[in-house]
DNA sequence: CAAAATTTGTGCGTATGTATC
DNA sequence: TGATACATACGCACAAATTTT
């Protein structure tokens, strides 16, 4: 078992939080056992070097955020185990992608509203500054669990009932066939990540402090012409990103964590 | 602009941890003004809504890092303002991508050692595990400041002296072609994210409590046959990934924030 | 079934870090 | 610069639930 990477104090960050993420990143690497049982307090404060209240504290975190299960008596038990992976590529969708890993998935639109186009998005989807756009707030579930939430811009002139249409369907890539749109292609995406601010923390049902990976994704149809722009943000404990893969990833290393 | 995301406390991230990376971020879009000056601590402090003490330990700890430096009587100044644009597609490289962004980009050879393949790497590589790998760590900098920290694995049998080359070259394409690949492409690519460790903090020069973007990357020869696995991690705020872009990236919105 | 060992839950005192005024 | 309030972290002790012997 390689050191675990050392706890840093009096950096803004309290060790029980820094321990929180050591704990979720280890979720992922063979910290609990095949049972999802995690060592006990003890044990994990000796290795994490601190009093076993710190790590009680780190244990309460994530129990309230829904990734741990404690048992007076019993122990500590994993909850979700395994990342999703979000396959992105020419043909991206969301529930074609996720559907093979997930008992459940689903697409639901919180809202939507028509907005004057400002320059970035007007530029990205080919418009005029001033010309109406039709914005979409969407949030993506995976048996339960929020996995993925979009903001996206459509050409109001081009898609006048795309909002209607999405509400009921609650596929994209049905609402957009309904526009007369058979097919269309991911022409770009952007990768950032950042802390969860204080709308992904409620929206994403997320722990203050965790991380989100956004997305910016330009998808064209197949004669090029800009159709969505959008903007996605994934919590990074939840979801991995994959590009170009059929599907299969490899179980890599992680490297430093 | 939209109103600043609320501070929160007794979540483990002091304040002025909060407001340090609301500040970094806030660089992105449009915080300071185009001299690269950001408001007073004054002005700041009553935006974020906390003493000017709690703004100057924020402050003190971007200066520190790099990110800012202040001047009495003048004010505060932002350093770097761009973040790198990082393209991934079927022909990613290092330097092609970046050369037109920076002055300077140079890919480092870190080390070089031979280990004997693990399954997971085994496996990418289409090796049997036992089988010999070359492990080379390399440092990637854009005008003097780390933007990324890979570890490849290669075969052996295939490769036996591509560590010699590349530490010559300090170029992968190049040390590739001197084996006799004269050319590969990207198969596929993981996307993750997480709080920078002990060893990126130092390698990379983060500050405590930073986020990483990690990748894992498979690159093949033109008939399909894996020849590299590689892990590199991006610092979360120098480095945004685009992928299949032709370059161009749209300035989207960031969304919360 | 009973006793011992294991593991989580709780309480208290103290020292230090964080943030305000 | 100090004074104050709260959060963080430690150390020790013991209670309660569960499993093992």
């Amino acid at each position: 078992m390689a050191k675990r990477s050392a706890l840093q104090r009096g950096v803004g960050v309290a060790l029980w939080r820094q321990i929180a993420d050591g704990i979720r990143q280890g979720i992922a690497t063979g910290l609990a056992d095949e049972t999802g049982r995690l060592p006990p307090e003890a044990e994990l404060a000796q290795r994490f070097g601190v009093n076993r209240h710190t790590i009680r504290a780190a244990i309460s975190a994530l129990a309230h955020e829904g990734v741990l299960r404690s048992q007076q008596g019993r122990g500590t038990f994993v909850r979700r185990q395994k990342r999703l992976v979000y396959p992105i590529g020419e043909r991206t969708r969301f529930s074609a992608g996720l559907s093979d890993q997930a008992h459940e998935t689903r697409s639901e639109m919180l809202s939507s509203s028509i907005e004057t186009a400002a320059d970035p998005i007007a530029f990205a989807l080919g418009l005029e500054p001033g010309d109406r756009t039709i914005r979409i707030e969407t949030l993506g579930n995976a048996d339960g669990v929020p996995v993925s939430r979009s903001t996206s811009w459509f050409s109001e002139a081009r898609f006048p009932g795309i909002a209607d249409v999405y509400s009921r369907v609650g596929s994209m890539t049905e609402a957009l066939e309904a526009c007369g749109v058979t097919d269309y292609r991911r022409a770009s995406t952007g990768v950032e990540a950042r802390h969860a601010d204080e709308s992904d923390t409620q929206e994403l049902q997320l722990a203050p402090g965790a991380i989100v990976i956004v997305t910016r994704a330009m998808n064209s149809d197949l004669s090029g012409v800009p159709i969505q722009y959008s903007v996605t943000r994934f919590p990074a404990d939840r979801v991995e990103l994959v590009i170009r893969g059929d599907g299969a990833t490899f179980e890599g290393p992680q490297l430093g964590s």
